[in-house]
DNA sequence: ATGTGC
């Protein structure tokens, strides 16, 4: 039967299907959805990849999706699946190709009426000043010593040389730096890959936007958070680029070897895992923490250099930019869960899935302690994006997480056909958004009817309790590869 | 996502 028709609703915004509907099915699988973002959902392979994620050796609780939720590599992406530590499994299709695949959001000191009639100039001045494209190197010449601090140190390798602010730090997830990287288990090859492209955005979905406050939901929270109705901020949406992506299919690779002398059975190659305590698990969970803080170090050195042409394009205004907050939506971390009452260390692998840490989290900022860490979920290109609040109960029900954007509902290729791009670009003008990117197609791909609706996924996770909505953003120019 | 594929 199809799965689809087998969910059972637990409450508007929550849908699961039991153990029993497929064999070999450890835990359930749930999905957080509306009935509209429902009929979305199941036209690809996500709803099988969900169940097949419940079938992953020490799989805790429940394999879960988001709102966003739409087919990946093996796991579907918007996903969230945590195994028991130390021996649960822990693999690569979890993660994704792009290892800390995330956001950051800056905020300004300026206003929207400051940008007045000026949108397509900083779309061009930041173009020029922030290297994008497929295979692109940036600016940044590195030794491989020198990448190799990078891959230790994350952003505080940033810090060091003057790509960052000592108050950037702690408005980052994990604070930039995972300690148990180790760029030993980290191919050369990879290495190769990474060690020009510091400080670049890359193609696809990724990019960079500037923006300004739209709409206020919560005033007390968003003060904290440091905005105001009307002020320009910039988000930054870019991973751990080559570097991330060769790692991934190292240890993907590896993975598909060796599960079979931990006796490990999976109804998919995509899903291949080992033991987190294994020595490939090891190696693998080492690598991908050096590609992490390769990939907060990323974000670090793009924030210097959007610091750099704000100074330059505001000359004589107040040019100080801030970090709002820093996630990561592609990363495993071992985390403390209370699970059926009782406290559990696990492997949380987040796939597309935000952290959302509620109020008073040890891990949460001591500047947001109090409101619970800032969550960032970009829109589609030309629509509004959100800066949401974690919550104590994504912290019971979805291992303190959320969505991360959007979603796509229709493949890039599916993308290329619908969409026409002359009609696209006059659009966006006519929204009076200024795209600056490198290749057309690569804008089609990204058109807003190639993903849903980013109000409707908001509504699911906030009405849900998954996160708390603050504020709205709306796009004023945006560069891209 | 990705110097775009077995």
């Amino acid at each position: 039967m199809e799965l689809k028709s087998q969910l059972v609703k637990k409450s508007d915004y929550l849908w699961e299907l039991p153990p029993h509907v497929k064999k070999g099915m450890r835990v359930p699988a749930q999905v957080y959805a509306s009935k509209k973002i429902l009929e979305e959902i199941g036209g690809d392979k996500s709803l099988e990849q969900l169940t097949n994620v419940a079938m992953l050796p020490g799989i805790t609780k429940a394999s879960i999706v988001m709102p966003d939720v739409h087919e990946g590599y093996g796991f579907p992406i918007g996903g969230i699946a945590a195994t028991a530590w130390p021996d649960g499994g822990i693999s690569p299709g979890g993660i994704g190709y792009d290892i800390n695949c995330g956001v950051r959001l800056l905020t300004s000191n300026l206003q929207k009426e400051d940008l007045k009639g000026r949108g397509e100039e900083l779309a061009k001045a930041l173009y020029a000043q922030i290297p994008s494209g497929v295979g692109k190197g940036g600016n940044i010449q590195l030794s491989e010593k020198e990448l190799d601090k990078v891959l230790t140190l994350g952003v505080q390798w940033a810090l060091k040389n003057g790509y960052a602010n000592k108050e950037d730090i702690d408005k980052i997830e994990s604070r930039g730096r995972l300690d148990n990287a180790d760029p030993v288990c980290v191919s050369e090859y990879a290495k190769k890959r990474g060690i020009d492209q510091l400080g670049t955005i890359g193609s696809g979905n990724h990019f960079v936007e500037v923006s300004y406050v739209d709409k206020i939901f919560d005033q007390e929270v968003a003060q904290i958070f440091g905005l105001r109705e009307g002020q320009l901020t910039i988000l930054i949406h870019t991973g751990s680029r080559g570097l991330g992506h060769q790692i991934a299919s190292d240890y993907m690779k590896l993975m598909v070897a060796s599960m079979g002398k931990y006796g490990i059975e999976v109804p998919d190659r995509e899903l291949a895992c080992v033991p987190f305590n294994s020595q490939e698990g090891q190696q693998y969970f080492k690598s991908m923490a050096a590609a992490a803080n390769y990939a907060w170090c990323n974000r670090q050195v793009i924030t210097w250099e959007i610091r750099n042409a704000w100074k330059e394009f505001f000359k004589g205004k107040d040019t100080k930019l801030g970090v709002l907050y820093d996630v990561a939506h592609n990363i495993a971390k071992v985390e403390e869960h209370v699970v059926e009452g009782k406290k559990k260390k696990l492997i949380v692998h987040r796939k597309g899935s935000t952290r959302s840490f509620g109020p008073g989290h040890p891990e949460v900022t001591e500047c947001y302690k109090s409101t619970g860490q800032p969550v960032i979920i970009p829109g589609s290109m030309g629509t509004a994006s959100y800066v949401m609040a974690g919550t104590a109960q994504a912290m019971d029900e979805s291992f303190g997480s959320t969505c991360h954007g959007a979603g796509r509902r229709m493949s890039r290729r599916a993308a290329q056909r619908a969409v026409n791009i002359h009609e696209l670009e006059k659009e966006l003008v006519g929204k009076n958004i200024f795209v600056r990117a490198g290749s057309r197609s690569g804008v089609s791909e990204e058109a807003p009817i190639a993903y849903k609706d980013i109000e409707e996924v908001i509504e699911v996770v906030h009405q849900a309790g998954l996160a708390k909505k603050i504020a709205r953003l709306r796009p004023l120019a945006v560069i891209k590869g």
